[in-house]
DNA sequence: GTAGTAGTGTTATAATATAACATAATTTTT
DNA sequence: AAAAATTATGTTATATTATAACACTACTAC
């Protein structure tokens, strides 16, 4: 079985749990402080519970905000093949699905005709929503 | 004149000499630890000067690592439209200059057809000299 | 049921980055 | 050239992000 598919342990799921009610990607410490009344204390119970929720796909890093984000989408095949749209107004991180674009970054080849493992993009703009405001 | 060709200050250019002298990435406290001779003391003024750099195009940062590069393409036109390949065993990391990809991504729209400001892009893998070893 | 692996709890500390304030140098405007 | 505006510098302190290290517990596999 796929590491990404096994059960969660208990930390786990308390910061999944966490980072899944917020829209916004949240920080490390944020969580720390809001699932402390579910018996987490210290920083690395957040950071290890993070970095297994990373390896399952169910979380992803947002590395410009050093930030975190549930996944949108119902479990990502590749955790380590990533693409967001950030607004840089309202922080606001939303994960692309494109296929075109997942295919075309998973083939790509750089001079020396090498494939790479994984990818992460992070395209920066201002969303709709502030658009309007 | 656009910004990025304007001159650069002291302390920018003892910065940017340092990382220019590094294949690899540096890292902010790295910098500041090495140019303590040249006059340099605290960490705000390493930050201000990478901002700045960055600002000119010089230099990039590298989100998953935190780490700092100069610029190989002669002054990137778009300091906020970066693409890398990273090694996750040597932590080199090499600007890819591709411009069919670098199109691709600029011109990409989302599924409500916004174009985005910029973008950053790191691909991660095992880089040709490491593959040899 | 023992061995191996994954998870937890805890303290301390490392590594990365910025706030705030005072001053100086440079550029632009008048 | 003097005044104003902008950019850069120097400095201290502190905020933020992340990991090391160690003791212990729970779960899984054979
Ligand atoms: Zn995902
Ligand atoms: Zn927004
Ligand atoms: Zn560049
Ligand atoms: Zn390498």
């Amino acid at each position: 079985m796929d590491n990404k598919n096994k059960s969660l342990s208990k930390n786990q799921k308390i910061v999944l749990d966490f980072i899944q009610k917020n829209k916004k990607p949240v920080k490390a410490y944020s969580i720390l402080s809001n699932v402390q009344k579910k018996g987490i204390n210290a920083p690395p119970q957040v950071y290890r519970a993070l970095d297994k929720l990373i390896e399952k796909g169910k979380v992803h890093k947002v590395e410009s905000q050093n930030s975190f984000v549930a996944c949108k989408m119902a479990n990502c095949d590749t955790p380590h093949a990533t693409i967001f749209s950030i607004c840089y107004e309202c922080d606001n991180a939303s994960e692309i699905n494109d296929t075109k674009l997942f295919n075309y970054l998973s083939e790509f080849k750089d001079s020396s005709g090498s494939i790479f493992d994984g990818y992460n993009l992070e395209f920066f703009g201002t969303c709709n929503s502030c658009k309007k405001n």
